[in-house]
DNA sequence: GAGCAAGTAGAACAATCATTCTACACGACG
DNA sequence: CGTCGTGTAGAATGATTGTTCTACTTGCTC
């Protein structure tokens, strides 16, 4: 069943968080999805694998988390967006921005740039329909990836400083 | 001699900057260090200390890299500091920062994470005293971190977006 | 109840890797 | 000349790891 799948990739979204992406063995990411060896390599046929299926978990983790049920005014919804990212930070990742770790623990892989490409603009992509800044994602695009980066070092005061560069952007709108 | 230092830790950096941390053995380390392994293992005692040694020569390249004659005028040095942050992404690294990289490959190391922070620190403060931005520290960590993430993926649109943030900073200074 | 899909537990295999050790080369210097 | 510091080349070791395989258990369905 899907649910299954589901379980595992939950499980080793959650180790490769934890631990990084090149100290956890198979073995243990086995104990973190909770299954035996054999179903795990049935579902996940190889390591590479596991964690391309933890990025797809952790995919639409995010967009859900930052996304749902936003508010409406554009001022209101920056500010709301990068306290959410400043929140994801604080319980579900202790450093960085997971896809990035991801792509630098593997740097030659192809398959893995393209999901941090393609999770990436998606997530650029809705920040700016959000916010009424289209046209203006890749500003977005820093201000967030800046802030992701930045926070482990300096927690509240960086999401203070990503919403005034963000204000900068809306005020700047007129032009 | 530390000449012999410095040729190792020079190799350590390219080998890890071109392949990420997880990836390069021991003895591909040896190869691009250019020593043998005896040597290597004398003047840097084990993997980890290698990964150090790499980050301590990348800070003082990339400080000098960035910092080394830059001209006055604030607006003219915020522009050329991060037209610099551009040009080592472009021919220095192909993806993102490598000290969050070496944090992220190994996210329990105490020690990554101190050299990391004290990276970090020195790069903001002397790109605030450089652009007459003191007491802005974080708002140009998160730009030039942003930026740095952002390069990989949109190149020169995230050095032009990283510029407006910046003067969004310099021109809200009369406040 | 026979058979099948889907699971667990864990041993076995082949390969890799970090680290150490042995044996040798060479230049400087007293 | 001898020897000491510093280097090279590469084999041996010991442990870990990704992957596969064997043997057994459940629950469902015809």
């Amino acid at each position: 069943m899907t649910d299954t799948m589901t379980r595992i990739a939950a499980g080793l979204e959650q180790a490769f968080a934890a631990r990084g992406f090149a100290e956890p063995s198979v073995e243990d990411l086995r104990d973190a999805a909770g299954v035996s060896l054999r179903t795990l390599y049935k579902y996940v046929p190889s390591r590479a694998d596991m964690v391309l299926a933890a990025l797809e978990h952790r995919h639409t983790r995010y967009l859900t988390h930052l996304f749902d049920g936003l508010p409406d005014a554009p001022a209101a919804t920056l500010d709301a967006l990068l306290d959410r990212v400043g929140a994801w930070m604080a319980t579900e990742t202790s450093h960085g921005c997971l896809f990035h770790s991801a792509v630098a623990a593997e740097p030659g892989s192809a398959r893995l740039r393209e999901v941090l490409g393609r999770h990436k603009a998606e997530v650029a992509r809705r920040a700016a329909a959000a916010t009424g800044l289209e046209g203006h994602e890749i500003e977005l695009s820093v201000i967030m990836e800046g802030l992701t980066q930045a926070w482990s070092l300096h927690r509240d005061a960086a999401i203070a400083s990503a919403k005034r560069l963000g204000h900068g952007l809306l005020s700047g709108e007129a032009a």
